[in-house]
RNA sequence: GCGCCGCUAGCUCAAUUGGCAGAGCAACUGACUCUUAAUCAGUAGGUUCGGGGUUCGAUUCCCUGGCGGCGUACCA
């Protein structure tokens, strides 16, 4: 309940302080007081017979037979004209205009629907269904009922909300804009059609722990907490990883995850501190049958969500509909730099790193540059679903050596549009190297790299268990939804999207 | 983190060269029995983000802090 700020919380203060509160909602809570000597303000319930979709849909039958509805919503408006009151009450899946007539509700009803209601009420109504002359499905009400009061005015109805007020105050666009409500509500549906996939293709949905004693499973600093009773560091995971392992290592063949992860990194168009991952791993698996998954799991998505397999995103024509591209890493470096990098010697390869813009940090090994490479010559241009496959090995310590080519692991990032939507390998399973690994990427953090990995003992003594063969993939979830609903802010698809606080204490 | 731009009424935005701070919506009063950005007549509403400075005078210029947008860096 602690809020520094804002005079909006100071009006709250000043109304106990009995002091001056804005006229605005100084007018508002005088009606309440009239109305509440008449009628409940705040009742418990209201029994609803049609939703605004239902009265929609059921028009014709509903308004041949006279048939009475009783819908609830929030009032969007009034417009009166003396002795009538058109007010469309809103809700979660449109408005229906409510007609109040003064002759069928008398003096006193007609007074406070005309008077002391204000817009951004809510209101139960009862009444038939016409149409008026305009054409206007409508309901002619007969008797209606306050559900709650509202003492702050809706924002103004034929501008949009700023962008920080979207997002700050996610309640005001969502009641403002049906556009919204339908952005989220596709989230869901994405959501729940995700889990309809794995769960058709026999995986358990399982929970691991966002509280974590060591952080590993990705590259990323993480946020950091302190438990009180073992008086210990916890940290808040980057990634579900490790703890998936290890349910694989203990038989359960084929697990995912839908997790909010947390790095404590910056913050911009398309990173959130906390955003929902989703990962995937079935024992017996390679990289390869992890492909074929994902491109099922995204041309299904993409499928239901666009049209005949295709998206438009921004400027971009998508096509999910043909098999993916499959490209190497190495391969989409030479074709960008017009050599094969596999073959150039690493002081050759910063000079030329140099060249392209990439910025050399201390620490830096062969691999990271040509990471930053790729970034930077490759990526932007991945516009229609690839799969880039085949990385470097320093890069992807939990990645399992490549079969064929020494050097590199089999792995493999899905790009669209330009950014990387999922990341995936044959997961390494030999317990000694798994070690090797950890200890290459203790080496890395002692020489600068912050982002390297912990040692993570417990998941390797699991793994010196046996840990079958397995399939790996991670896929960012908010990344794919701003991609199905055509967005390139990260915020248009988080309900509550990190802000900082609007208002500092005047302490200072 | 850095750079550029912004912050004015409840909301969305104006304000010329530094010269009385405005509009639309919302609110209030009144008129109107099929309106729909309802209309018409009138009223009220401001610490111009906070602090400091320059100036006869600052929304405007300078310094500083806060928040936001965009770009960039890091990252997914």
């Amino acid at each position: 309940m602690e809020h520094n700020d804002s005079n909006q919380h100071e009006d709250t203060a000043d109304r106990e302080g009995g002091q001056d509160l804005h006229p605005l909602i100084a007018a508002r809570l005088e009606k309440m007081d009239e109305l509440g000597a008449e009628v409940p303000l705040y009742p418990y319930s209201f029994d609803r017979s049609h939703t605004s979709l239902e009265i929609r849909e059921g028009e014709g039958p509903l308004t041949a037979e006279g048939v009475k509805v009783r819908y609830p919503g929030r009032i969007m408006a009034k417009r009166g004209t003396g002795k009538t009151l058109f007010v469309p009450v809103q809700d979660e899946w449109g408005r229906i205009q409510a007609y109040f007539k003064k002759d069928d509700l008398g003096e006193d009803a007609f007074r406070r629907i005309q008077k002391l209601i204000d817009i951004g009420d809510w209101i139960g109504v009862e009444g038939t269904l016409f149409r008026t002359r305009t054409d206007e499905l409508s309901i002619h009400v007969t008797d209606f009922t306050f559900l709650a009061k509202a003492i702050r005015p809706l924002p103004e109805k034929y501008h949009d909300l700023s962008l920080e007020n979207k997002s700050r105050r996610r309640y005001l666009d969502l009641a403002m804009n049906q556009e919204s409500r339908d952005r989220f509500k596709l989230r869901s549906s994405i959501l729940r059609d995700v889990r309809n996939f794995f769960d058709a293709e026999g995986f358990l949905e399982v929970e691991t722990p966002v509280l974590q004693p060591l952080y590993g499973g990705a590259t990323a600093r993480p946020f950091t907490t302190h438990h009180n009773a073992l008086d210990m560091t916890l940290y808040l995971r980057i990634a579900d990883e490790l703890y998936l392992k290890r349910l694989i290592i203990g038989g359960l063949e084929k697990v995912y995850e839908i997790a909010k992860d947390f790095r404590n990194e910056g913050m911009d168009r398309t990173h959130n501190p906390e955003f929902t991952m989703l990962e995937c791993y079935a024992a017996y698996w390679d990289y390869r049958d992890m492909m074929d998954l994902t491109e099922r799991l995204v041309r299904r998505l993409a499928g239901n969500f666009g049209t005949d397999g295709r998206l438009q995103y921004g400027e971009h024509q998508l096509d999910f509909s043909q098999p993916f591209r499959r490209v190497t890493f190495m391969g989409a470096l030479a074709e960008a730099v017009g050599r094969d990098l596999m073959v150039v010697p690493t002081d050759d390869l910063a000079v030329l790193a140099r060249e392209k813009g990439v910025e050399l940090k201390k620490g830096m090994g062969r691999d990271k540059i040509l990471d930053e490479l790729f970034s930077l010559l490759v990526e932007p241009g991945l516009i229609q679903p690839t799969f880039v496959m085949d990385h470097p090995q320093e890069l992807s310590p939990l990645a399992k050596a490549h079969r064929d080519h020494e050097g590199l692991v089999e792995r493999f990032e899905l790009f669209v549009a330009g950014f990387e939507l999922a990341n995936s390998f044959s997961e390494l399973n030999d317990p000694r190297e798994q070690r090797r690994r950890f200890l290459d990427q203790k080496a890395l953090l002692e020489a600068g790299d912050e982002e390297a990995q912990q040692l993570d003992e417990d998941f390797l003594q699991a793994m010196e268990h046996g840990m079958p063969p397995t399939g790996g993939m991670g896929l960012g979830v908010d990344r794919l939804i701003m991609l199905l609903v055509d967005t390139n802010n990260i915020r248009d698809v988080l309900l509550f999207p990190h802000m900082r606080p609007e208002v500092s204490t005047d302490a200072g």
